[in-house]
DNA sequence: ATGCTGCTGTCATGAACTTGTCATAGCCTG
DNA sequence: CAGGCTATGACAAGTTCATGACAGCAGCAT
């Protein structure tokens, strides 16, 4: 799954700049102009890693990470801060108020990335562990291991990924060039045809605990997986 | 094996002087100005002690404590703190954060070597029971010594953290650099694909006693120690 | 200094595994 | 039954990994 980072940023023409280069690492960017924006969006949907600058139009940079870091939700949420000085005093600041990393602009793109990279590596070898179960189906995002009625089923990467978006998505159908953007990106230009043989191999997979039934093919329109199919097993 | 301090003072002369007579007492020593530095430096490596001053210029002494609780790594490192006032609040906010020690300015040198080396002494007293075991490994932290199935095995100290760290954390897969990040340290840069060759230098040691099962190969993903492949053993 | 030893990071190579594509067979709907 | 859609097996190219070899380095005793 994609990682999504916030970008608090006044400036259109920084925040697209940002965006584009994160968007080129493969993350999934929300941007925000100001704190009221930003936390409107935080509200609806809490980001892996958040990227505030130090002078926004209503709240200032510190104050709106000090709210972060209040709320139960958004505290552990990474932060790195950015500002146009690079006076020392500005950094303690930020520092003091819970950011984690302060960059100075101008801000060197490799950095930045790079900076990002390292602290969702550290935040997430550490966070709670995430387990998708349905019916025997149990899908270990940590362990990145499948176990159907406990037995352990080696999956290729591509069918990990699928089943692991189909149970995040259950009972809706979704068509090949849905699944393709979803799971292979945007920008891969891939037979449609090819899904169907992604989708045979993890069937393969599944069948060997008699579970392959929670996925259907629904004619002329795509696939889908069947939660309900699974609750008699 | 000469035990690392970390001193966190503003005060370059006070750092000096700690300097000095803790080299003497046989101890190294890594000096930061302040707690950004002093988190670049414990992200590299990790001391075996920390002498916090209360009063930093960015993050306060206390704030730095309680982030260096949070984390995994840091949060079993003792500290001591300083303070300039001797005010009993101080020390009780200092205790409560965290900090396992406390002492307030001017410090009499010998009362402070002689209380590192007292929490030295207990934090090691508390390792030297501190022995990671996983089905027949077993992982004696104090005595740096692996033994699987009674026998002693040699392990260099990079394979060493490598396992200490895989069993510290089982059942969860770490790309490569994210082992690169925890073992190696934040800061340096070292190829990938090293990573694969102490994973096998692991596994080798291991199977001498036909226990390097338990490290499993992610195909694209990374490595995960596995404790269930221990438990039959 | 000198040589020795053990450890570490890098690289080249071959092995093992994945994956996208295609051809063909099978199935469903009207 | 025809036409369109899907399932399946085979395969070659491309990735990713395991492994042995090697040079640089630090520690150590000589």
């Amino acid at each position: 799954m994609k990682k999504q980072i916030l970008c608090v940023e006044d400036e259109a023409a920084i925040r697209q700049m940002i965006r584009f280069s994160l968007e080129r690492e493969g993350y999934t960017v929300m941007e925000a102009e100001n704190a009221y924006v930003a936390r409107e969006l935080v509200a609806n949907q809490t980001p892996d890693l958040m990227l505030i600058d130090w002078m926004l139009p209503d709240i200032s940079g510190p104050e709106l990470i000090r709210r972060f870091r209040k709320d139960e939700v958004t505290r552990d949420i990474p932060i790195v801060m950015l500002t146009a000085r690079s006076e020392e005093e500005d950094m303690i600041q930020g520092l003091e108020v819970g950011a984690d990393d302060y960059l100075s602009k101008p801000v060197s793109l490799k950095t930045l990335t790079a900076r990002i990279k390292a602290l969702l590596r550290r935040s997430e070898g550490f966070s709670a562990r995430k387990v998708l179960t349905v019916g025997p189906i149990n899908l270990d995002l940590d362990a990145h291991q499948l176990t159907v009625n406990g037995q352990a089923i080696h999956l290729g990467i591509t069918e990990y990924k699928l089943l692991e978006f189909f149970m995040k998505h259950p009972g809706r159908v979704y068509s090949r060039a849905q699944l393709l953007d979803f799971i292979w990106g945007q920008n891969t230009y891939i037979e449609e045809r090819t899904v169907d043989v992604h989708i045979l191999r993890l069937r393969k997979a599944l069948k060997l605990q008699e579970a392959d039934n929670c996925i259907h093919t629904v004619r002329g329109a795509g696939y889908r997986f069947a939660e309900e199919a699974l609750n008699g097993l």
